[in-house]
RNA sequence: CGCGGGGUGGAGCAGUCUGGUAGCUCGUCGGGCUCAUAACCCGAAGGUCAUAGGUUCAAAUCCUAUCCCCGCAACCA
């Protein structure tokens, strides 16, 4: 009966270890999940771990492991992570779980049984030492491009998933549903692929076994992205109609980096068509991160550490950074400059000093206990009335995953605060006794005010916010009714604020 | 003629779809204030909007050509 949300991240493959790219994903779907939590939806938040294929398989024997012993021990590397980010995610899925080789397993046969997916062979560049599979425009000068030795065309054996029949049809659905395809720009760049023409595509493989078999056929292993996209569905019980599956999808949103876009707007749906069940609302693409002005690569070692991060600058300040720096779907730059930077002036100067100078004189002026409100002037109705519409801003910015932009509205009324204090000057009014009203009134706006600010803050900053509403006496759990201006009451007892965000003085290059 | 994104004051970006005083953040400089984490508030300087043509009363914005940078090019998060 309760409105749902599901949100999903990609699952990670395991042949690589987390990095600010599976971070600012699995951050983004936090934040979404944590906002609609706080509307009142029943969400489902979903992540896990890509474990099959021949990479992994590869790493495991040069390892000295089974492929599933790498899994357990990178899988378990990323749910640190997550913990150390304060991910709160429903569920966490693993490709070698039981619940997911049975939705695969399932799936696939009924594809097969609808004539959908077909033996069938294909043709292309083998590469011996390789032991690699390319396709004619992979060669460098017609050799390996791995090895840079000769390669020679070989017949392989493969069950193909028939996507080319589902051309028509897929166009005509983002043709229907402008949304699908986030940001606008994607969803271009996958119609005019998809007008080009669909093949049939390959979704099986005898080259590794480390995979889920082909049903009746062991020779094969299923294809890993069809076994991958899957999770998806698998995680909430299908086939199973009466299990969260049936209560849960269609997906509301896959958040995706901008490399899978194709698996999930073309691949994923037309499989999705071919077993009859409807497809995701929204896939969002975001874009990548340049670490210093550089791309980030293993060979550079300039790859990102989150943990790192997080324990040099603290976990609200990565998470804040990360969503506020560039707006979602754009590509970003990483650098320490800029993070420091946004610590300092956004969180230190603007957002904690604005807690620290508003505590700090109701402590002063009222001995630490709100006043209430009296007469309310231009000037403070003006204040008022843009933390009342931040709510509604914040919401209509959130649903469209613009992250930086919700987040820059509320630093709009931060600011605001801060002009408010410079405009009202309290510590005149305090000199005042006649001004003892007005001074009640101007402490209560401020408060007030950031009450719900920290609680439209939570989703992006919930051990932060959490802290700052201690301080402001709203030791509650928020939900949609705190946004509401007036849930203050006077005589709540303030507490003096101590920095929330230290500055951190700039080190010398 | 492979596809796509981008080139806007010192730095990073928005604005381009739906032409009409070029905006934001940071930095710099000057002023104000003292409640506060030397933080906050106000003001100023600084731009031929890559280049060259064209359409228009009017172009960063539309059209054409050129230069430069960065991704992708089917099984790779």
């Amino acid at each position: 009966m309760s409105k749902t949300f599901y949100v999903t991240t990609p699952i990670y493959y395991v042949n690589d270890v987390p990095h600010i790219g599976h971070a600012y994903t699995t951050l983004a779907a936090d934040v979404v999940a944590r906002y609609k939590k706080m509307m009142g939806y029943d969400v489902f938040f979903l992540t896990g771990t890509d474990e099959h294929g021949q990479k992994v398989e590869k790493a495991a024997i040069s390892a000295g492991e089974t492929p599933l012993e790498l899994a357990d021990r990178v899988m378990k590397r990323f749910q640190a992570l997550w913990d150390k980010l304060n991910i709160d995610y429903t569920d966490f899925i693993r490709t070698t779980q039981e619940r997911h080789k049975r939705g695969v397993s399932h799936i696939f046969s009924k594809l097969m049984e609808s004539g959908d997916i077909y033996l069938g062979e294909y043709e292309d560049w083998y590469c011996t030492p390789c032991e690699t599979f390319w396709t004619e425009t992979q060669l460098i000068d017609g050799n390996c491009p791995d090895c840079n030795r000769p390669v020679e065309k070989l017949k392989e054996e493969s069950y193909f998933f028939k996507m080319s029949a589902y051309q028509e049809h897929l166009l005509s659905y983002i043709d229907a549903n402008p949304e699908f395809i986030q940001p606008k720009s994607k969803r271009n760049e996958i119609i005019s692929f998809v007008k080009e023409g669909l093949r049939d595509l390959s979704v099986s493989r005898t080259t590794f076994s480390w995979g889920i078999p082909v049903p009746g056929d062991n020779r094969h292993v299923i294809y890993v992205w069809f076994d991958a996209l899957t999770n998806y569905i698998n995680a909430l019980g299908y086939p199973d109609e009466a299990s969260n599956f049936g209560k849960y999808w269609p997906a509301d949103v896959h958040l995706i980096g901008k490399d899978i876009l194709r698996f999930h707007t073309v691949y994923w749906p037309t499989f999705l068509m071919a077993a009859g069940l409807p497809l995701p609302k929204k896939v969002f693409a975001h874009g990548w991160w340049t670490v210093e002005g550089q791309k980030m690569s293993k060979s550079l070692q300039n790859v990102v550490e989150p943990n790192m991060l997080i324990d040099k600058y603290g976990v609200d300040a990565v998470r804040y950074f990360l969503l506020r720096e560039v707006p979602f779907g754009l590509d970003g730059d990483f650098s320490h400059a800029a993070l420091i930077n946004r610590i300092n002036s956004d969180l230190a100067n603007d957002l904690g000093n604005l807690l620290n100078r508003t505590t700090s004189m109701i402590d002063k002026y009222f001995k630490g206990v709100l006043p209430a409100p009296e007469e309310v002037t231009e000037i403070d109705a003006a204040y008022q009335s843009k933390s009342k519409n931040l709510p509604e801003t914040v919401a209509s910015y959130i649903d469209e995953l613009a992250f930086s932009k919700a987040l820059q509205s509320i630093w709009d009324v931060v600011s605001a605060g801060n002009k408010y204090i410079d405009e009202t000057a309290p510590w005149a009014l305090a000199k005042d006794p006649v001004a003892k009203g007005r001074l009640a009134t101007v402490m209560y706006s401020l408060a007030e005010s950031q009450r719900i600010v920290y609680t439209l803050l939570s989703p992006f900053m919930p051990a932060t916010s959490e802290k700052a509403l201690v301080y402001l006496g709203y030791d509650r759990e928020c939900n949609e009714s705190s946004c509401a201006w007036g849930e203050l009451k006077a005589g709540t007892v303030i507490t003096k604020a101590s920095a929330l965000f230290p500055r951190i003085e700039e080190e010398k290059e």
